[in-house]
RNA sequence: GCGGGCGUGGCGGAAUUGGCAGACGCGCUAGACUUAGGAUCUAGUAUCUCCGAUGUGAAGGUUCAAGUCCUUUCGCCCGCACCA
């Protein structure tokens, strides 16, 4: 009987479905497992990337499943999100019913990957039973006072009319239509993420299991410094400005001062005075350049004099203040000194409008000189032009000046951060609605837990333009307050969908239940997930949030743990002719096809073992073509040894012939190389390869073993552990012949198989002979020699007698049962 | 500019703590079986001036021994980027 993949894939995964055989329950008797790959947002169809990420999520289940943990291992859905929306403007078609329709298009392609998820625990962030959690996150938070409302000058997509977070904005341009970003003034939700931002960056020390540089990249977008915050005073006014640096050692530097154009302080500083139209002037351009421009270190630097000067409270010195545009509003104080002799940005402003450059800081020994320098020195070195500090080390002035001005009330130490606030208003239909609700009476009310799901309406027209449709619902904006009862009207804004996905591996652990987000037995059983799988597309933005959501409930005592995720696994991507599959590329191999072609067994096996997990895989369709080769050759020889070994049983001897006792170290080696290859490194490729060894050891052994010497014995132990080891892989044809050599139950039911280390020690090995580094020849010897007979047997090779004659022997090093290398001059 | 990663046959990729470079697969070559082979099985396949040398982007170094460690350098990929 051919392999019949069509037919054995379609068998097994109904009878997986029918049994619920990979459904899991809470089992404190065993040691559980949490293995979780990224949820899909539901376009409606699979691509590779979505096949590779899954299929590698799912050898780790069932490799753990079969070790004997209890292993949860959940799908479900990102579906809210703006895709629906816009099918929704276009084709007239209700969000909620296309997503619906997308979801079972892609479980059904889920399924024919033959994937053990536990379909009970499904879950769509959709859905008003998810949905409705998502909103009581929300009121939790609120509580906290770590949701609140503020008026800001937002990032606007204009073809997306929404708000986008920071996260969101990549060089300038919307992450998801790749529209020019702008701004706006509006009122929005924002999540207090930066009141955990020491955490967050203090607990990256506590992810082991993390890649080095997805935690780098939190790190720099935590963005942490230390510094100072320096009070400079406005000559003719009674005010003060305040400035942040790191370098408060570099104070008597300062030869002016900046401030950001936007600053507030700005109308007071140059109304009214003779300056004041070349500073609107210089504004109104800064205002109307995007901020990819206005933030890149290649723009121009440009700035207008504003006619005031500051004072040095150090050595109270009169300092001209600019407006210029290199001065970020939104980062520290927005008003920075100028230090050019110091910093490169402040070197080229000087240069440009001719300011003095003050060296406070000399190199050892060489003599910097602030009007031939031709670029800024921001290293360490001996104060200079620093009374009454001149001579000690700049490292040293760091300490001493910030004491004295802290003694002196001018500043204080100041830590700043380069992360913002979680801007997580969305003024769009196809997200769950902020539950709050305005009275004219109370103000902002949050809406009671009793009253949850805040339901989105669906007497709503979606134009796409103006504002939220759900604006646009009378059902939905009329309503009560809760606290008093009087006329109110609700919250419009739906909350970011990066909301929704920061917590769905919690409701996984509970996702039935009705009366909370999740208990705590659940939580506390299921929590932290212990291997994490996704693309490193979401190194800041999803994990950063998910981080927070955890430590946030956490603190609030509804999550034991700090930390979400305990191991992370980045994957790389699926690349076709050396560019990543896209349709504008012509150059994406659908799942669909290759399942149908070759079955999933084929697809799941050629992913696995074309790369390892976390580097970029190249398609080959040839490459497929060799891996159904390989199960093809892999049911022939079990098909072929089936009857020798049905109903047979009994120990295997000690003293067998050569052959069955190659064919054994085979099986052993296997097992022992494919065991640690998936637990130490998630090496599938190599782990593979292993496997494709013993089944060309079998080609071997029935080749050279005739069909009467065979050992039923040897040969079943052999069968047996070659589907086992190989069942995590490729499920399906792994249980089909599991079933054909009467196995009991489910292959992938079977405990992982164990290898005996008695089988792989050897009599004889084979050792290398060096002569100076170089391999001349190979023995063999008896594995149990010492050192002195190694090298005993290693001199008598007839070869390397002829090769050291003549010469004098300096030295011989011997790595026992490895090799022998003489020196010889 | 800063940070991270990578560089090994015709190709994808293997090589614990430095210890046989090229596992496994693809491709290619030959043979067997065949009316036939784009099936299957078997054997071979780094390079060269082929009884011997040379080979892991390049150049040095450490070592009995280097793909692996150190120094310099070139190339590619990814992330961040006026954060004071």
């Amino acid at each position: 009987m051919a392999y019949n993949f069509k037919a054995i894939e379609k068998k097994r995964q109904e009878s997986w479905e029918d049994e619920k055989a990979f459904r899991v329950e809470r089992d404190e008797s065993k040691k559980k497992y949490y293995s979780l790959v990224m949820f899909p947002y539901p376009s409606g169809n699979l691509h590779m990337g979505h096949v590779r990420n899954y299929s590698i999520g799912d050898v780790v289940a069932r490799f753990k499943r079969m070790q004997g943990h209890s292993v949860l291992n959940p799908m479900g859905w990102d579906a809210f999100g703006l895709p629906a929306e816009n099918a929704a403007i276009k084709n007239g078609i209700h969000p909620d019913k296309w997503t619906c329709s997308c979801i079972d298009n892609m479980r059904n392609q889920l399924k024919s990957l033959g994937l053990s998820y536990d379909w009970d625990r499904e879950v769509a962030t959709c859905k008003p039973d998810y949905y409705k959690w998502t909103q009581w996150m929300f009121l939790q938070l609120y509580n906290q006072g770590l949701a609140y409302k503020k008026k800001s000058n937002v990032n606007w997509c204009p073809s997306c009319e929404t708000v986008l977070a920071n996260e969101q904005v990549v060089n300038g341009k919307c992450e998801r239509c790749k529209s020019e970003v702008g701004k706006k003034d509006l009122e929005q939700w924002f999540f207090r993420i930066t009141e955990y931002a020491q955490r967050l960056l203090d607990d990256i020390d506590k992810l082991k299991g993390w890649p080095e540089k997805v935690k780098i990249m939190q790190e720099n977008w935590i963005g942490r410094s230390e510094g100072a915050e320096i009070e400079f005073k406005i000559e003719g006014s009674g005010k003060c400005m305040v400035v942040y640096t790191t370098r408060p050692d570099t104070i008597f530097g300062v030869t002016y001062m900046v401030i950001a154009p936007e600053h507030p302080m700005v109308e007071e500083l140059i109304g009214g005075t003779p300056y004041e139209e070349a500073c609107r002037d210089l504004i109104n351009r800064i205002k109307h350049v995007n901020e990819i421009t206005r933030t890149s270190n290649e723009t121009e630097k440009e700035g207008v004099f504003t006619g005031r000067y500051a004072v040095n409270p150090l050595n109270g010195e009169k300092i001209p203040l600019f407006i210029a545009n290199y001065v970020l509003l939104e980062y520290g104080t927005g008003i920075v000194m100028g230090v050019p002799a110091h910093d490169q940005r402040d070197f080229e402003f000087a240069r440009k409008y001719n300011l003095p450059v003050r060296v406070v800081i000399q190199p050892e020994g060489s003599q910097m000189d602030g009007d031939s320098m031709t670029e800024a020195y921001d290293g360490e070195g001996v104060m200079v032009n620093s009374p009454p500090f001149n001579g000690i080390s700049s490292s040293e002035m760091i300490s001493k000046i910030v004491d004295y001005i802290e003694e002196n009330k001018l500043g204080k130490r100041k830590v700043n951060f380069k992360l913002r606030d979680w801007l997580i208003s969305r003024q769009r239909y196809w997200g769950a609605p902020i539950p709050i609700v305005y009275c004219q009476k109370c103000g902002i009310v949050p809406v009671p837990q009793d009253q949850l799901p805040v339901v989105l309406p669906t007497d709503v027209k979606f134009t796409g333009r103006g504002q939220s449709p759900l604006a646009a619902s009378e059902e939905f904006i009329h309503t009560e307050c809760p606290t008093c009862g009087g006329k109110a009207t609700r919250e419009t804004d739906t909350m970011d969908t990066f909301v929704c996905s920061s917590w769905y591996y919690l409701r996984y652990c509970d996702p039935t239940n009705p009366d909370e987000p999740f208990s705590s037995e659940n939580v506390g059983y299921w929590m932290p997930v212990d291997q994490y799988i996704g693309g490193v597309e979401h190194a800041i933005l999803h994990l950063l949030y998910s981080r927070f959501f955890t430590k946030a409930l956490h603190d609030m005592g509804f999550v034991p743990v700090e930390e979400p995720f305990t191991n992370l696994l980045t994957q790389g991507m699926v690349l076709k002719d050396g560019a990543k599959m896209s349709k504008s590329l012509g150059n994406v191999v659908s799942p669909e096809e290759i399942i149908d072609k070759y079955g999933a067994d084929t697809a799941r096996l050629f992913i696995l073992f074309a790369s390892p997990p976390e580097k970029d895989l190249e398609w080959s369709d040839q490459g497929v073509e060799g891996c159904y080769r390989f199960l093809n050759r892999v049911w022939r020889i079990v098909e072929e040894f089936q009857p020798l070994i049905i109903n047979v049983h009994g120990e295997i001897p000690d003293n067998l012939p050569q052959a069955d006792k190659e064919l054994r170290y085979a099986v052993h080696s296997a097992v022992k190389k494919v065991t640690d290859y998936i637990s130490e490194r998630f090496n599938f490729n190599t782990a593979i390869s292993a496997v494709m060894e013993l089944v060309n050891s079998l080609y071997y052994y029935r080749e050279k073993v005739t069909a009467e010497e065979r050992n039923p014995l040897a040969v079943k132990e052999a069968l047996e552990n070659l589907i086992t080891i190989l069942a995590p892989f490729v499920p399906h044809i792994t249980e089909e012949l599991w079933e054909l050599i009467g196995g009991k139950g489910s292959v992938h039911n079977q405990n992982w198989p164990k290898y005996d280390e008695r089988v792989l020690v050897r009599e004889e090995i084979e050792i290398v002979i060096q002569i100076n580094g170089r391999v001349k020849d190979r023995i063999s010897i008896a594995a149990g020699l010492d050192r002195e007979q190694t090298e005993k047997a290693a001199m008598e090779s007839p070869k390397v007698r002829s090769l050291i004659e003549g010469k004098s022997v300096a030295n011989i090093i011997i790595v026992p049962k490895k090799l022998v290398n003489i020196v010889v001059q």
